[in-house]
DNA sequence: TCTGGGGTCCTAGGACCC
DNA sequence: TCTGGGGTCCTAGGACCC
């Protein structure tokens, strides 16, 4: 590890809300939720109300009756966080996106270039606000758990650095719900026990941490304790799976309805896929149920595919199979994801009229007539038998 | 507080192989 | 006839994050 703090952690502030206050300067100002049916995301003023994230719709508005209300658009927030990524990738290219509003930047070694990572800290903010009118918070430390942390308490609009000298300091007064990974199990299990400050999980053997929370959550939240981070900062992440899911309310909801709504989301999935040019193995099936009780089925492909067929095909076998729990609990939600994904876009197998060149040929050219010309080089063959695998890479 | 939509990672058992 | 240890993959569930 470093023996400078030069991980940031930026993380923007309420961001789909203060994207609405950018856009519409009557917003600014006044609380703001974005969302109807559950609060995805509330200005600042709002959270002074005492909204939050995911709480229901009802609620949010009695507790701010003065809010705006706002639906929410994704593509403006899309379009805002690759313009703040730029500006990310501008100051290092060291950068590991965490989701669409935050990621850790390591400026370490830039220093004669451009400053202390206290400097570059202060200089990404500014530049955020000029180039992109949205506020945003840094936590600068030697770790990316400890920037993290940093970020969090120094919200909104700010800037932390935490001094390799002072790390435990800062840390050990923590709530222990600052801490990355500690949700509402974690931490009901923890203030069972009297353990409510990150200083007293440190004062805790490593064993004893495992035997309440388990192998690995007690290890990571030991380590944690103790400023142990030793994870780098990791630049072009993949995702690992793409889904999407649909709350259906109260029932009842008909076969048909489960049918069309499941073709609907598969469609959605298989789109983004293609789009992404990923193709994936495993199909699960997220079910939700009227108890808030959920189940998943899964089932995995011999091939990674993107093709809605296949992929409805197995998602409705899923969908069947789980019929009579659906039956017996009643439907509030439903989702499909694929995971597995590959790298490679979906892969085909050609056969080949003979092992000459000109049957090689005849094959990219009967691909190219099909999926369009861009969608296959001779570079992309992968393997020679009964015919070639080619990796598509679809429209 | 009665809960949306998108993800990540870990655990644990069973199948299967050597 | 009874029996190892190790490894990988699949499935289901769960905790957690924004």
């Amino acid at each position: 590890m470093s023996s400078e703090a030069s991980i940031l952690h930026a993380d923007l502030d309420a961001f789909y809300a203060s994207v609405e206050q950018r856009d519409d300067p009557r917003l600014r100002g006044r609380p703001v939720i974005v969302g109807g049916g559950v609060v995805l995301a509330a200005s600042y003023e709002a959270k002074a109300c005492g909204v939050r994230t995911a709480m229901g719709g009802r609620m949010a508005r009695a507790l701010c009756p003065q809010a705006i209300v706002v639906p929410p658009r994704m593509g403006a927030y899309s379009a805002a966080s690759k313009a703040v990524f730029d500006v990310f990738r501008d100051t290092t290219p060291l950068v590991e996106g965490l989701s669409i509003d935050e990621a850790f930047l390591d400026v370490g070694g830039l220093r004669k270039v451009s400053g202390s990572p206290a400097d570059i800290a202060a200089g990404l903010r500014v530049a955020v606000r000029e180039r992109v009118g949205l506020a945003i918070t840094v936590g600068v430390a030697r770790t990316k758990f400890l920037a993290k942390v940093a970020s969090g308490v120094a919200k909104p609009d700010g800037l932390l650095v935490v001094e390799p000298g002072r790390e435990l300091e800062f840390l050990h007064e923590l709530p222990v719900e600052r801490l990355w990974g500690v949700g509402t199990v974690t931490s009901a299990k923890l203030r069972a026990r009297r353990i409510v400050t990150v200083g007293q999980v440190a004062r805790l053997g490593e064993a004893y941490l495992v035997s309440v929370l388990g192998q690995h959550a007690g290890r990571h939240l030991h380590a944690l304790a103790h400023n142990h981070d030793p994870r780098p900062v990791v630049v072009g992440r993949r995702r690992r799976s793409m889904g999407a899911q649909r709350a259906l309310g109260r029932g009842p909801h008909t076969g048909a309805d489960l049918q069309a709504a499941l073709a609907g989301l598969v469609d959605r999935v298989g789109r983004r896929m293609r789009k992404a040019s990923r193709a994936g193995r495993t199909v699960t099936l997220r079910l939700r149920f009227d108890d808030y009780t959920r189940a998943t089925r899964s089932h995995t492909l011999t091939r990674p595919t993107s093709a809605t067929a296949v992929l409805l095909e197995a998602a409705r076998e899923l969908l069947a199979a789980a019929s009579p729990l659906i039956a017996e609990r009643g439907i509030t939600l439903i989702g499909v994801a694929v995971g597995n994904l590959d790298s490679q876009g979906e892969q085909l197998m050609l056969p080949l009229d003979g092992p000459d060149e000109g049957g090689l040929d005849s094959a990219l050219d009967a691909v190219r007539e099909r999926f369009g010309s861009a969608a296959v080089t001779r570079g992309t063959l992968l393997g020679r038998g009964e015919g070639f695998t080619v990796p598509l890479l679809p429209d």
